[in-house]
DNA sequence: GATGAATGAGCATTCATTCAT
DNA sequence: CATGAATGAATGCTCATTCAT
């Protein structure tokens, strides 16, 4: 239903400076608590300015759209999922079985901890265009594939077994988005049982 | 002026005739098809109209409102799931493996034919007001019961093995949604050969 | 859908600046004229667009609902008569003869140029909710009240005889907006006359 | 906002029988009520069908238009009014001070009975097209007449003593809507209060 | 007499976005 | 950087009324 296309304006690659980025990023954090409690379509961008405290003409002198908005909660909730691997040296681990182990703790937790977000990014991926939703897959497929890499070592050594590295690396992926699926029907678990069973549940598809 | 409050409405449940089933059953199939490709938020009731072919007022006779279309919406698709076990007589295999595997294909072949449809269920359930979500909710969480109980029947006949059966029925439940939910990262499986490799990745996290 | 509660909508009381309450001035003034002459569920936001040449959608910049454009128009036609008191003065004279006598000219004047207005105060106040029709009940009593005391001081001087100064007060007020609500019956008289016939009216109520 | 011309159907004088006469009348009384409840234009067809039993469409046999309808509860609510002189034989009371005391006695308790169908009329006129609307104000002004007679009587015979008999007149007939039309506050007051104020004051302005 | 289905115009309101200052 | 005002299109929904059976 959009009303016009984003239209590339690029007009002000004037700020990179600190405040211009210190807004939008206000703005982005604050659309996605919103977007999350009540959606995208039904967030209007009175909300967003009124949750920020920017006027909604000047919201517009940092978001070039809606959409845009949108894009960038996706990008931000991303990162912490990419920073995952720099930042823990997880891809420095020679063992592939802790490898995997310490990938999914964190990614469990990470998952539970921003299960909202996750949703929402299932949920509202359909409203971005081609191109936008493009670079967001393929930013989870980078990700897939640092598991699949972990998965084909542990094949190689021996101490994995499975049939397909690139399904079961989907799979271990998406079974880290669980708790925020189905959030309804897990909630008589803790947090930390729901990791200890669905940890073990990973690890047994692909050590046997 | 709002909106008369939804009250006084309820009054009608005059038609039990065809012609007034038949044009419900058209709205929400046509409905199912828009909400699929554009969502529910960026589908009109104007769409709807057009592409039923019946006047928009017209249509206001059939269905209480917009939301109403999308809770039919989610029942239709739900209607399969259940007549799996009534209509296949699943429940009467007696093997439990035999059984969960006859489960599992049935409705990871459902899965796979109705991705959309499932999708369109994870994506638009939000938007339900809580009363109708929860019976939504409650029929999947039957569903998921059901699959519970060949689970521990195979526990105590020691053919299965794992920690905790609801979690595990979850798990399964879940799995079966994989194809709808990622498909943009399956595209290079076949529908059998992922069958198949959903089957075993399944299977395996009952048997060992 | 329904339409968003009218909540989170007061947050702006920022703008007091002219071109603000001018536009809303506007806006009722010209809401005012269609109401009595179409009424006020006859008439619908397009028509006052159209009638003020404020686009329809920036007519809500102005004003919150259609509700609150009836509301500003009762406020509006009950500013004069409660100015009357305030400006002319009548609450200095000493003489309740005198004084009695001034406000009801004043009134009548007011009314029978108003006629209209007040028309439309008495058949349309049960559009307003409760909560808004009180505020312009309180204002009415407000007025009530203040010819209660003249009245009262009449009575003390032994210069007013009557049973029951309240109702007399309710009395003489609803007389003043005879002419209005009657008028298809007293076409015949003129302004001067009428004013005379009512004025002695009310007076010989009082005085005998 | 009429969606179209009453268009003179006139099509059915067939039905001349009770059973027709019947239903028109049923119609009418629950229409009043609705009316009276939440005002014409917020009464919908569906609703008098709803509150009658009868089906919508089967209403439009009965009756032509909504707006006929409210020209028929016009009709109703003066019949009584009506009745008063021929039933209660208050034209052939020769005292015209005990006639005129007869008429205010049986007036204000009609209006205090009636209060809100009397405030309907009031407030619904406006709705009538000019043409039925006269015939409303005849009935009126041949009731107004009435009271003129009885008043002319005592001037002549000079028991009462008023400046003009037409414009007193339609002072007591207006006096008699007091209550209904000012009730908010007059609420203090009995029915039998507020009569025997209301004719001291009705009789004050005419004896002396 | 009664019913279900249809019609087409209309409604109040909200939206994302832009412009001039 | 910020603000008030404007725009124009769209939205979900309801209306009085009529038709064919």
């Amino acid at each position: 239903m959009k009303r016009k296309a984003a239209s590339e304006k690029e007009s002000a690659p004037k700020k990179n400076n600190d405040l211009f980025q210190k807004r939008q990023l206000q703005i982005v954090k604050k659309a996605t608590k919103l977007f999350m409690k009540k959606g995208y379509a039904q967030t209007s961008m009175r909300e967003i300015s009124k949750a920020t405290g920017i006027d909604i003409s000047n919201l517009y002198y940092f978001i070039k759209s809606k959409e845009e908005i949108l894009f960038r909660v996706f990008e931000m909730i991303h990162q912490p999922e990419i920073d995952l691997f720099e930042k823990q040296g997880i891809m420095d681990i020679d063992d592939p079985i802790e490898q995997l182990r310490t990938v999914i703790r964190e990614l469990l937790d990470f998952g539970y901890d921003y299960g909202e977000e996750i949703l929402l990014l299932y949920r509202e991926s359909k409203v971005l265009p081609k191109s936008l939703l493009k670079i967001i897959l393929a930013r989870e497929s980078h990700f897939v594939a640092q598991i699949e890499e972990i998965l084909k070592k542990g094949l190689e050594r021996n101490v994995f077994h499975f049939e397909d590295a690139s399904f079961t690396a989907n799979t271990i992926v998406y079974e880290l988005s669980m708790h925020p699926l189905r959030s309804w029907n897990l909630k008589k678990y803790s947090k930390e049982e729901l990791i200890n069973l669905l940890e073990k549940h990973v690890m047994k598809a692909v050590i046997f």
